[in-house]
DNA sequence: CATGAATGAGAGTTCATTCAT
DNA sequence: GATGAATGAACTCTCATTCAT
């Protein structure tokens, strides 16, 4: 596959986010992103034999331009600073005009659980606990935060995460709320706000 | 509709229960239904219209059988008991055999936010948060809880609740992780585990 | 079939008359009528085994109500204020409100050509013929009209008021063009109007 | 659509006709005409959405196949002759073996009166009115014809054509009599015949 | 007679997928 | 590589018609 057609893969999967963050991702056929992407029908065939490959690509794509914070930790910023930080990041994303890919993510792993191979949600999820894990283990450390069981409690940070995130998919979540819980979650931990 | 017709639409419910706990409601046709039922393809179009018009029964039917907590505050139980004993029904509705409905509930308001009428969903939704923001404030009242905002702390609890239960749909929950989270929502509002 | 049957036939016959006037033939269904008259889906079929049959029943209905001009031919109204009569009893029919049942009829035989034993249409049809006919010679027997050929002359009529029908149907008739046709017709007859 | 596909819309339209021909326009349904067209049941939606469609543009394509008499108006024809040219191309229309697209014209504009943008039939009716008003001005003027009121009667020739052409659906008309209806109109216009 | 639940045939429609060009 | 016409499987939905009560 040349040059062209990796650019030609690229254009196809950026305008397949699109649309699956538009109509999550068992709305989607391959027809929907044909005439998304003004291309043929067999010519989308030529590079994707279903959504679901496609979408596997999307994900791919979005999780690579996210930010590591563990690179932010250093003498110029508090365990409580980044973790803010972060979660000011998560706010950010959820309520991001146009629509995030959160419904499609959802829809695509309930129907996929026994999952194939690289299960790129689940690196992001771990690669999140561990990430807050550590901040919390720094903040210990510092004596910023107080908390027994590091792990327990980035894990629980992450499932509020996640709670918030489907919410907002069924019932809708204020970014208010969102404040409180960023709030509450700092105060578990022992921080004065 | 006669008597005979409200047994059979029940009859109906309840298969549909077991095919949406199987399959999510996005997957299900009219024709699973029907298969299941052992019925014929019009027959089911006399009482259901679509697999919306039945999930939204089926949901129904699933909330009316669920236990009402706040009825369990009494003299003879702590708010941290009753807490505990609801966060252990949780557990033991996420966990329990044959799938949960679970799935099903999400795929369907992720396909219909902006809902109709009655939100089934929602009413157990704040009911909760409703009913453990009063367990907060009586716990608190009586020394066994420490909370600035109950209301806020509620909602967290639910966020955590509802966070496990999708995770568990897409990369997995253990029971240990969920018994680990329950203890540290109990040791977040100050009580000693 | 007792008294209570026939009454409940005529009903049926009544309220199907409506539907039929309402969405014309072919598109009216047994559940239709069922659901106009209110009866049940059983009952109905204990008097009408399709629609083509209650249609049947239909037309005769009508037609036993209509009048017969020919008994209107006496010494005091002359052919041509006869005519003019019918003529304008055919404009009324027409233009009149809540629709007539002449789609119904023409898509019924349109159907059913090749026909089932007593052509209800057809007998109405001829017998207009034949008292035109009749008018048109009394008439020329008096002086009134001019005409060589008086059952032509009666079937052009006819004809036109078929015309008039159909078009009403499909592209629509002023009451004022049926008006100009109606002394267009007399002229023809050599009546000075 | 490429050019291919421009034949094979053509294709899909000549087979239609005769399906529409045979069967009128109510009762085709589009597994008719995929069956008659043998090709696939997907295939016919690539072209057609609905018989309603299909049928515009049979219609269309029947049309433009016709005649224009005004074209014929010259100094080799009287205006009696033409007249005459016309009411006989409409007689053989009429009595076109393996039948003409009548019925299936009036079921069209039956169902579909208050119709959308382009009313072809409403084209075809207007301008034969317009045509033989003027071949009755021009027979006027030449002293073949007498007339008082050029527009109706070039109306009532077109009612009295509407009611052969329905009348051939329901109760038959001969072509004898057809003939006798030429003559007829002939003479009302003050032609010795 | 009357009811209305139940059946099943059949039409409509959409898409994933293929394949000749 | 790329196109887009074509296919056919699968689903939705509606009714005429039957039949136990």
């Amino acid at each position: 596959m040349g040059d062209k057609s990796v650019q030609k893969k690229q254009y196809i999967i950026d305008v397949a986010a699109k649309v699956f963050a538009e109509k999550g991702y068992k709305n989607v056929t391959m027809k929907d992103v044909v005439d998304a992407c003004d291309i043929s029908r067999g010519g989308l065939y030529l590079y994707y034999e279903s959504t679901t490959e496609l979408f596997i690509d999307v994900m791919k794509s979005q999780f690579e331009s996210r930010e590591d914070f563990t690179e932010l930790i250093s003498d110029d910023a508090t365990a409580a600073d980044i973790l803010l930080l972060f979660l000011q990041e998560e706010k950010k994303e959820l309520f991001r005009k146009k629509g995030n890919l959160n419904r499609a993510y959802y829809e695509f792993y309930f129907d996929l659980r026994p999952s194939k191979g690289d299960n790129v949600y689940k690196k992001e999820f771990d690669s999140n606990v561990k990430m807050i894990c550590k901040l919390i283990e720094i903040g210990v450390e510092s004596g910023e935060f107080v908390c027994d069981d590091p792990l327990t409690a980035a894990l629980n940070i992450v499932y509020v995460l996640e709670g918030m995130k489907t919410t907002a998919l069924t019932l809708g979540v204020s970014p208010d709320s969102f404040d409180r819980q960023i709030l509450y979650i700092l105060q578990s931990l022992g921080v004065d706000a």
